[in-house]
DNA sequence: CTGAAAGCGCTTACAG
DNA sequence: CTGAAAGCGCTTACAG
């Protein structure tokens, strides 16, 4: 059914109609009632293409995803986080699938020149970074997750990557440990980048020197947990302690541990960032895990509303969160084993 | 820059430029090029809300989540298929997230009313699913992910969920187990239903009565695996063997096995049903996880094709597929221990 | 092979 | 407080 139809049964013209169910004032009550009650018996909506051209907004919110590697289980969880709030004011989130930096490029252009979406939400920052140049020159409204270099005119919500493996390190620290390993995402990603500072600090601040042997960098997955811990497993100067990127990493790297013939907690301390999935958590390893807490779902909630700010008017600049990272202790770090 | 600007820098009627750019054959093939070429230099492309209105095609496939438990690792695989296959076509997903089955009904007569999306990819049927009826009745195209009950006028592609657990539990009824646990999904889910004849009729053609104690039934997270295995070894009459509805229940199951001093592999027999997720093998796990396999990715990807052949006008009963699934034998399951 | 114009279903400035 | 009508940006039947 369509407004015409639908006021003509009301016997109503198109435009009170129209006017009573964007909830204008310029309606008598009784009349806005009637069109009220009508639209749930009729089940009554918008055509939403009509409604895209005639106002521009057309109720949906973008995100560009990398088939490979982005349809992990952060994403989901951030996703459920911002639909979560979005569904809320009956917006949607459009998913376009890309396989290359190119296509995510191209696909940004077709999404602002197709009018697809309100708003995108741009995630995963890198160094130099071409996609928030392109975005502002789109005039494609944006929320960066995570923090970008680039100065300009946009909003942003992060975690405190930088205190967030401070903390972890030098909690490892102050239990002893010198040599303490870690499992970074990929270099070049702004948060990566954070992480490896708020790490090399902590080593500073305690006169450890840095050595690049200890470091590893990939995918948080179980898979690239497990390979970077038995590299490290293998030196022969062992690190004692390892700070793992997020759960996916720090599952393999417990098994490496393991297999190895080495406790988790006894002869090896184990800390990872922990994004709070609510299908593995860290009081159910064994050892209990310690972390580094920051609900990613709730950040994908916040971003939906800065989202949602930003679409009513609010300046870009007012939206923009770091979100401090919670140490959470637990069985798997221990004091630093006493060398014989 | 819309049709109008775009047609008149070409010195041509709207007309033509929106027949060369939707590919009908009465363009001269060298207006047809000028066409094309200008339409890359300028980066015109038709507004998605104009394009739906006139022909009420908008280029999106909605799946509704629920914000709880769907957001998960098989649903960000399956979508990863299903964006991968979808791109191609320019077509992108839209999705919309729900907390309740209720809402979940009253999204689809959203999407519908408002023509937000040309079909929906209908998952995880359940039994009595009144989503079927719904979908038909909003005359909203669909191809279900697994297999409804309902007889009706629609596609579908599953998995042979019943050959799956049957295959896995004769595995390891060959093997010697008789007492075999089952973590399945919830009941009513209708591939829970199919896994749990395929465990029935395995155990039935050895001669095993079925015990209920030894099934167990929850979403597939790594606690749902701890905790209900952890349940099983406490049982007076221990299974010596498991068959693990997902990879992420085999991992909780796993680390429950090794707590309570057993050996995965030798006290106790694990099978795991595989969705291949990237970030987490069977291969890499400690044994090497037995498994029956086949890939969600896949699944989605041909989904995807099976609804732009809906799209084209294909004929729903068309487009069923069951996908046989793939025993693979590892490590992780061996004969039963002998009893002393 | 090309074009003028109606129509898709809304919103909203304008008039009353 | 209500309505007639223009306009959003396309496609496509019709005419040539």
């Amino acid at each position: 059914m369509n407004l015409k139809e639908f006021a003509s049964r009301l016997e109503l013209s198109q435009t009170t109609v129209s006017r009573a169910l964007s909830g204008y004032p310029e309606v008598k009550q009784s009349t806005r009632d009637r069109i009220l009650r009508a639209a749930v018996e009729y089940g009554y909506r918008p055509n939403t293409s009509a409604l895209g051209l005639a106002t521009g907004r057309v109720g949906a919110i973008g995100i560009v995803l990398k088939g490979g590697g982005e349809f992990g289980p952060h994403t989901s969880e951030f996703m459920g986080g911002l639909g979560n709030r979005l569904q809320k004011e009956e917006i949607d989130i459009l998913v376009s699938t890309v396989e290359s930096t190119e296509a995510e490029i191209a696909t940004y252009r077709r999404l602002a020149a197709s009018k697809r979406v309100d708003a995108v939400v741009l995630h995963s920052p890198y160094l130099d970074d071409p996609r928030i140049a392109l975005l502002a020159e789109l005039r494609l409204p944006f929320i960066v997750h995570g923090r970008p270099q680039a100065e300009g005119n946009f909003g942003w919500l992060d975690i405190d990557n930088f205190g967030a493996v401070h903390q972890a390190t030098r909690h490892l620290l102050d239990l002893g440990h010198r040599r303490i390993a870690f499992l970074n995402g990929y270099r070049g990603r702004i948060f990566a980048e954070h992480r490896q500072d708020g790490y090399q600090a902590a080593l500073c601040e305690h006169g450890v020197p840095l050595d690049p042997a200890l470091s590893g960098n990939g995918e948080f997955t179980d898979e690239m947990g497990f390979r970077l811990m038995q590299g490290f497993l293998r030196l022969e100067d062992r690190p004692t302690a390892v700070v793992a990127g997020s759960m996916m990493s720090a599952l393999g790297a417990l098994r490496a541990i393991r297999i190895a013939g080495q406790k988790a907690g006894e002869d090896i301390s184990l800390i990872a960032h922990d994004d709070v999935f609510p299908y593995i958590s860290p009081e159910n390893l064994v050892p209990t895990l310690s972390t580094t807490r920051s609900s990613i779902r709730a950040a994908g909630a916040r971003i939906a509303e800065m989202l949602l700010d930003l679409l009513q008017g609010a300046a870009p600049e007012s939206l923009r969160e770091v979100w401090p990272v919670e140490l959470v202790i637990r069985r798997s770090t221990a004091a630093a084993p006493v060398k014989d």
